[in-house]
RNA sequence: GCUCGAUUGGUGUAGUCCGGCCCAUCAUCUCGCCCUUUCGAGGCGAGGACCCGGGUUCGAAUCCCGGAUCGAGCACCA
């Protein structure tokens, strides 16, 4: 009688390893852009049980559509570094696939010549009759010398694009339509729509499509565990029939759902490019775009990132997730760093007089609530009189308290037409608590938000009295987190 | 239409293979309260779920049958 034990499993479910050999990963993006937050699912799943098992994983790009989802040239370096940031390393290796043609031309031949492919002349169209009607093409019957030599003439350029296509013999009468005689390599004109890498260029106009070269290179580069979305199970379908004809083991495979982010629509990769390109987004970082790019420009944490992935683990669900609660993943990374500082939006000018009670010298607070080691933020203040900003909304916040409310980390103050007076140091009634700046110990600054789904700089003042490294993630009391971007630049991270 | 696949609180997730330890886990969320000179963080508490219908069984989230719903694929895209 052995006794089970169940255990909450944390993190990522476990994988069927073999113990003999270290497992390969890999994550296969098409680089006709950088990477979207969706992309790094793949990344932080992949990269995570390489880890996880002392494995490798390899960054692929699939890059064989030179017409309908053209590669930028740029991406192929920014995915690399996109991947990096998120990762907090380099992936093992990196595969071009536009590299490999003739690599993937060589197993073509191979498969034709042993009479698993077909060179079919008929056009998509007309094929599509014979998938429905589960009937061979006429062209499944030629030898694979004929093969050979249609193949050798699609090589050539004596085929236009949709003249000729090589086809991976499977069944016709195969219950999944998708799995029958599916399309292996095909004709792109790559004079009129050459392949961004100038190596490449127009080099080829026979190219592999998607099954056949991620299943080729799988097999090449020893790819032990593939981690892909659901929407490419047929994917896994066709190409272990490739396997098959070539007498090989498909790799484990495992699968996600779709995951739909409440805050961010429909955005595709080529919808993307082709809206910055017509200027509608400021760049592929621009804060309302769902891309790494957008939100490690913002400052998100690459961990907060990893930890959501995770959290989601791997299911074949489809889920919709929202952006708190990403939001809340990186809170818990940053709060504890983040510096504290006040910024005033739509500052509103009072004078602080010693009407009632005297401005002292100077005023001191914490840099962090709880975190005493961060050290103190000091404003010096000149004899008499000082000019303070709060916000617009707190002044009438002011007037619905009867004129009163307090300076956050300093006195209760009275207000009387942009004449201000303290009336109390000590926290003497209940008023609102809001933040506020004075002028020598601040300096004009925006903040870049997006309200509406527009981008807008919103002019305020942000206090100077520490010095905030470029690039460093603040909290900016009772608004929010942001990135200092330049000095006096600031751009919104989430509340 | 055909072929796959999924279905646990508002949102995710654990448990489903090997039925009892599950009046169902954890996180997020919402609402209270506490602490705090932030609308942040923290603490405490509460709320809220096994798609439906049959069956098997002493016992079903878990096994079987049927249905529903959602998603994907059936591209010379990835």
């Amino acid at each position: 009688m052995e006794k089970k034990i169940k255990e909450k499993r944390k993190g990522l479910p476990e994988l069927k390893v073999n113990p003999e050999k270290n497992p390969i990963f890999r994550f296969a993006p098409n680089p006709n852009g950088p990477l979207s937050f969706g992309h790094s699912r793949g990344i932080v799943i992949n990269s995570e049980y390489a880890k996880k098992y002392n494995g490798k994983w390899i960054l692929r790009f699939d890059d064989t559509d030179t017409v309908r989802k053209p590669p930028l040239k740029e991406a192929y370096d920014l995915i690399q570094q996109e991947v990096e940031w998120l990762t907090g390393k380099k992936a093992d290796k990196v595969v071009i696939a536009s590299d490999r043609i003739e690599t993937y031309y060589r197993y073509a031949e191979e498969l034709i010549s042993q009479g698993g492919a077909y060179v079919c002349t008929l056009s998509a169209e007309e094929f599509r009759v014979f998938r429905k009607e589960k009937t061979n093409s006429p062209d499944r019957n030629r030898t694979p010398e004929d093969n050979l030599k249609l193949w050798k003439k699609m090589l050539n350029g004596e085929f236009s694009p949709g003249e000729a296509v090589l086809r991976v013999k499977t069944d016709m009468k195969l219950p999944n339509p998708a799995l029958r005689d599916w399309p292996a390599l095909r004709i792109q004109d790559t004079q009129k729509n050459p392949h961004p890498r100038e190596e490449i260029n127009s080099k080829y106009q026979v190219w592999p499509l998607l099954d056949f070269q991620s299943g080729i290179e799988d097999h090449l580069q020893g790819v032990t565990h593939i981690i892909r979305g659901k929407d490419l199970m047929d994917s896994t379908r066709k190409q272990t029939l490739l396997y098959e004809h070539f007498g090989w083991e498909y790799p484990e495979t495992l699968y996600w759902g779709r995951v739909k982010i409440h805050e961010f629509g429909g955005f595709s990769t080529s919808g993307m490019r082709k809206s910055i390109d017509e200027g509608v987004f400021s760049g592929w970082d621009d804060s309302r775009l769902p891309t790494l790019a957008s939100m490690r420009r913002r400052g998100f944490s690459p961990k907060a990132l990893q930890n959501f992935w995770i959290e989601l683990a791997l299911t074949q669900k489809d889920i919709s997730a929202s952006m708190e609660t990403i939001h809340a993943h990186n809170v818990k990374i940053i709060d504890n760093t983040s510096k504290r500082l006040f910024f005033v939006k739509n500052p509103i000018k009072l004078t602080l007089t010693e009407k009632i009670l005297n401005i002292p010298q100077e005023f001191k607070t914490r840099i962090h609530p709880e975190n005493d080691s961060m050290g103190s933020r000091k404003w010096d203040f000149k004899k008499g009189e000082i000019t303070i900003y709060i916000e617009k909304e707190d002044l009438e916040l002011a007037y619905i308290n009867s004129n009163k409310i307090r300076l956050k980390d300093f006195a209760d103050i009275e207000i009387d037409n942009c004449q201000a007076s303290i009336i109390s140091f000590n926290p003497s009634e209940k008023l609102p608590i809001i933040h506020w700046v004075e002028r020598e110990n601040s300096a004009e600054a925006l903040l870049e938000t997006v309200i509406n789904n527009n981008l807008k700089l919103i002019h305020g003042r942000l206090e100077s009295s520490i010095k905030i490294e470029i690039g460093s993630v603040v909290q900016l009391e009772r608004i929010g987190y942001a990135k200092l971007e330049d000095k006096n630049k600031l751009i919104f991270l989430h509340d």
